[in-house]
RNA sequence: GCCGAUGUGGUGAAAUGGUAAACACAGCGGACUUAAAAUCCGCUGGGCGGAAACGCCCUUGCCGGUUCGAGUCCGGCCAUCGGCACCA
């Protein structure tokens, strides 16, 4: 038996001719501002997938569970009369693709194309209503064009007092009343400006991956290997390109409230910005040389000032530059040691060796600021120059690590914070003694809110945990002025004391640092910089898009020298003026591509100002309306493109402060081992076996049928064959078979009004399928289309309107499957059958009226249990039904003749009696 | 270690604080068929009692609490998965 005839409806033949039909009749293509057949009185939503990177693989049975979920929003919204934005493009700059060309020696132009085509193919064998007219692809010039002439806002873009993006030519323009001004060389004027810019080069340690011949950003680092490939990460310093991110930290932070994403994606990309509050406190150290008596100020950041008086040592990063000055010659010897081997570690061993903390006694002392006690300064890798100012004030007594550290090297360890353990109890004494104390510091009001006190046991409990900061909160001891101050009124005192004398001064610190913006890669946007004497500037918007040269070989040098730098002729600017050889990591494109759909062939601009406006300003908030994702970009991407387009917004490009209003991000799919899907497992699932063998609708279908969107849920070909079934009764509603195998129109199909039974199931699905949609619940949509399709097939006779109603209900799902039956309906009821495309119908409405019974089954509870039921007309009052139910015998059985308590009537639902 | 998510039948899962297990998968039985596949109909959490109809008890990771009533709310534990990880 042929494998054409075991199909149980013929979607390999309706599911290709729908795909064409729509295609050429642009059904779901999105009109724009401007255009004639743009309806300005719709609303809009903008429904957007995180566009794929075209891989040589294909694509996998992930891919679609996103994308057809946005394509049921989409079809859904569309019905419901909005302008519907879902469109869908390619990332296709980057790493992977230009390993994959080193491997096969082919063009990365040559490989990426021949994967879009694949992946376009494969797409459209799915059936989703994407406007291809608005197809973008990132290595397109007509695209990175725009990617460069952005990294040129940045470029010339600087951040003010405001904290928000301004073009450079207003800082230059105010330069010039600052004091001074006239005395500056061109060199300094031209430093202070560089200085300031959002995209800026730096010389700073960098995470060199040789590996992969280029730098990587740290979000790219995963267990201090490179996230591609897994090569081990080394810092060295090198001349790069930065992006000012760091400015946007407490934005990127507060923004976060007003927008509809998952909690744990908002707190993962807190977590990630990492802000601290905290104090700079200034130590000062002092040692003699030949000229006399030298001095510098080291200063710290730390959480919690309120320990500096247990501050018993110094630590500072073994690159911190001021080591040269202060190491005794005693101890030089050492320190060189130290910071060789340091240097000379990956990233990765020092995390392995991280467990057990070494450093280096440099000689020098410090002065700590509040007891005037002289402090050894010691070096240790475990304090990072990255991050603060590189130095630390050790307070063992209350930090692990400096504990740690103190332990194994014998420095002293001093108690400041006696700690109130939230779980400890206390005795009464004790209580009175600390109630005592701390009333002394603040009065008899500051107390309440720092205990609690147990009622029933009235025992005390201690400090409730502030900030999450560091947990060991408590009260102040050996402390000078700030005993028997609670944590939190410690740190303020003891930063406004620091202020006051001049001494430190309240700050707030970042974990974020900027984003490490260029690549030693062929395969990647160029940046619209050259360079002469020394000095960068970039070339005019004119001459974007800037291409890369045409390369035979782009093969990575092996040393961190770019690969452009083979090409050159193209790198030859001018006589005296050089390109900047270095490209944009695969993020650039990333970056911006949602707003390029809104207007994806504008060549006058990255995207018109009208189309901008209307899909991501219209609405409220505005932005785009829903985006799937997986979770694996909730801080690279995610995070690169909110900076970036706040900087837009900034500058006035774009409408809103934020892009994505509403991000949701699907679970990932396992293979039916419950394993994560790879090719050494031998578990990856091929969506075109899955078509091939099911059809497009089952695919979409069962993708949506396996369980909450959000969810990790390991497949089933079972599953598919479930939903398989399901269409294939929806088919056979519609469609009968002969002999020979032939399919026409069931005979039982008839036009005759639905009985009520089948109308109440109709309205029900209605109903829930439109609710369920709304909250992206498609597995119980699915559910309620099957019921309601196992009422219709338990008819003898088929109604057709209603059925015809059932389609449009399921054309978001198996739009082919809907499409066809509803064709073949029109063939013998042309006045009943829906218009070709059902996605030009309205989503129908339905009838309160066809859901409400005349009689609804009440639960009987006796103390909670159920005793017993009966039907009761709606219409029943509630002590109709509580007689009924205490006439039941069942119920009265249970009550054993004792006296009614209380009777809860809950109308339609139960009567619990409770004796 | 810190942060977050999730724990419900043999499996995927469903349940505005109100009949736990809808809808599927798998399994079992039946109809159709020479037979099989497909299709259609029925049963299907566990225990106890009963010939049966049916009835009772238990059951949403574990322990407690709130409530007339808890899978759902609160407190505490345990397990699995994901993220961060010397961030001072």
């Amino acid at each position: 038996m042929s494998s054409e005839q075991r199909k149980a409806f013929p979607f390999s033949e309706f599911e290709p001719k729908w795909q064409g039909e729509w295609e050429a009749s642009k059904a779901y293509r999105a009109p724009n501002p401007g255009d004639a057949d743009f309806d300005a009185s719709k609303p809009k939503y903008f429904v957007l997938d995180m566009f794929p990177y075209p891989s040589g693989n294909g694509l996998h049975v992930g891919h679609p569970e996103g994308y057809t979920a946005t394509d049921i929003i989409g079809r859904f919204k569309k019905m419901n009369g909005f302008n519907v934005l879902h469109p869908m493009g390619w990332d296709a700059f980057g790493l992977p693709a230009e390993q994959y060309a080193i491997k096969t020696g082919t063009h990365p132009r040559v490989t990426t194309e021949a994967n879009v085509a694949n992946f376009t193919k494969q797409l459209k064998s799915l059936g989703f209503a994407y406007d291809w007219d608005r197809e973008v692809n990132t290595t397109d010039p007509g695209y990175f064009k725009w990617t460069q002439w952005i990294f040129l806002k940045l470029y010339n873009s600087y951040v003010g007092d405001d904290g928000k993006a301004h073009p450079i030519s207003e800082l230059k323009e105010k330069m010039k009343s600052w004091l001074g001004y006239d005395q500056w060389s061109e060199e300094t004027r031209r430093k202070l400006v560089d200085d300031r810019r959002l995209a800026y080069t730096s010389n700073a340690l960098v995470n060199w991956c040789p590996g992969l011949g280029t730098v990587v950003a740290n979000e790219e680092i995963v267990d201090g290997k490179s996230e591609v490939g897994g090569f081990p990460i080394e810092r060295r310093p090198m001349l790069q390109w930065m992006l000012r991110i760091t400015k946007y930290a407490q934005r990127l932070i507060d923004d976060l409230d007003d927008l509809d994403w998952p909690e744990s994606i908002k707190l993962l990309q807190k977590n990630w910005i990492g802000r601290s509050e905290g104090a700079h406190v200034q130590f000062e150290t002092e040692w003699s040389t030949s000229d006399g008596l030298m001095s510098y100020t080291l200063t710290v950041f730390t959480t919690r000032p309120d320990t500096l008086f247990g501050a018993t040592y110094m630590v500072l990063a073994p690159e911190h530059p001021v080591l040269s000055q202060i190491t005794t010659t005693e101890q030089r010897e050492a320190v060189l040691d130290y910071q060789k081997a340091i240097a000379s570690k990956s990233d990765l061993e020092r995390t392995e060796l991280a467990k057990e903390k070494t450093g280096v006694f440099t000689g020098a002392y410090a002065t700590n600021p509040v007891n005037n006690e002289q402090i050894p300064i010691w070096i240790a890798d475990y304090v990072l120059m990255g991050y603060g100012t590189g130095a630390i004030m050790a307070v063992p007594a209350h930090d692990e690590r400096d504990f740690e550290f103190a332990k194994k090297f014998n420095l002293p360890i001093k108690q400041v914070v006696m700690r109130l353990d939230p779980k400890t109890q206390w005795s009464e004494d004790v209580r009175l003694a600390v109630n005592d104390a701390l009333s002394k510091q603040l009065g008899e009001g500051g107390l309440l809110e720092d205990f609690h006190v147990n009622e029933e046991n009235s025992k005390v409990y201690g400090f409730q945990m502030l900030d999450g900061a560091m947990s060991e909160s408590g009260i102040a001891v050996n402390s000078g002025f700030l005993d028997g101050l609670p944590t939190f009124e410690a740190k303020k005192k003891i930063t406004a004391w620091l202020e006051e004398k001049g001494l430190g001064k309240g700050t707030t610190n970042f974990k974020l640092r900027d984003w490490l913006f260029s690549r030693q890669r062929y395969w990647g946007e160029p940046f619209p910089i050259v360079w002469e004497n020394g000095q960068h500037r970039c070339i005019p918007e004119s001459e974007l898009p800037l291409m890369p040269p045409t390369l035979e070989d782009f093969k990575p040098t092996g040393t961190p020298e770019p690969p452009l730098s083979k090409a050159t002729e193209w790198v030859q600017y001018s006589a005296t003026a050089k390109r900047e050889l270095n490209t944009m990591p695969q993020w650039a494109g990333s970056c911006w591509y949602y707003l390029r759909y809104c207007d994806a062939r504008n060549s006058e601009r990255f995207v018109g100002e009208a189309a901008e406006k209307y899909w991501m300003g219209g609405g409220k908030p505005g932005g785009v309306d829903l985006y799937v994702g997986g979770t694996e970009h909730a801080v690279l991407h995610l995070l690169y493109a909110r900076f970036w387009h706040k900087v837009l917004f900034d500058l006035g490009y774009v409408s809103t402060p934020e892009p994505f209003q509403r991000l949701v991000n699907q679970g990932l799919i396992l293979g039916e081992d419950g394993q994560k899907m790879s090719k050494s497992r031998g578990n990856v699932v091929n969506p075109d076996d899955v078509v091939r063998e099911y059809g497009a609708d089952a695919l979409r279908l069962y993708e949506m049928f396996m369980g909450p969107l959000e969810q990790v849920k390991p497949w089933s070909m079972k599953g598919v064959e479930g939903v398989y079934r399901f269409l294939a009764r929806v088919w056979r509603l519609v469609m009968e078979v002969d002999e020979e195998g032939t399919w026409s129109l069931s005979k039982a199909l008839q036009d005759v009004p639905a009985n009520k039974q089948l109308t109440k199931a109709l309205h029900e699905t209605i109903k829930k399928c439109g609710e369920d949609i709304e909250k992206l619940s498609f597995n119980t949509a699915i559910s309620q289309m099957m019921v309601c399709t196992n009422a219709f097939t338990g008819a003898d006779v088929k109604p057709a309107a209603a059925i015809v109603t059932f389609l449009k209900v399921l054309s978001p799902f198996a739009p082919h499957l809907a499409e066809e039956l509803n064709a073949q309906i029109r063939v013998k009821f042309p006045a009943l059958a829906a218009k070709r495309f059902l996605s030009d119908e309205t989503w129908p409405a339905y009838d309160p009226a066809a859901l409400i019974e005349d009689e609804v089954e009440i639960v009987f509870q006796v103390n909670g249990k159920l005793r017993d039921k009966a039907r009761v007309p709606v219409a029943a009052t509630k002590e109709e039904i509580e007689q009924i139910a205490l006439a039941s015998p069942r119920v009265q059985e249970f009550m054993e003749g004792k006296p009614v308590k209380k009777v809860i009537v809950v109308p339609g639902k139960l009567v619990n009696v409770v004796v």
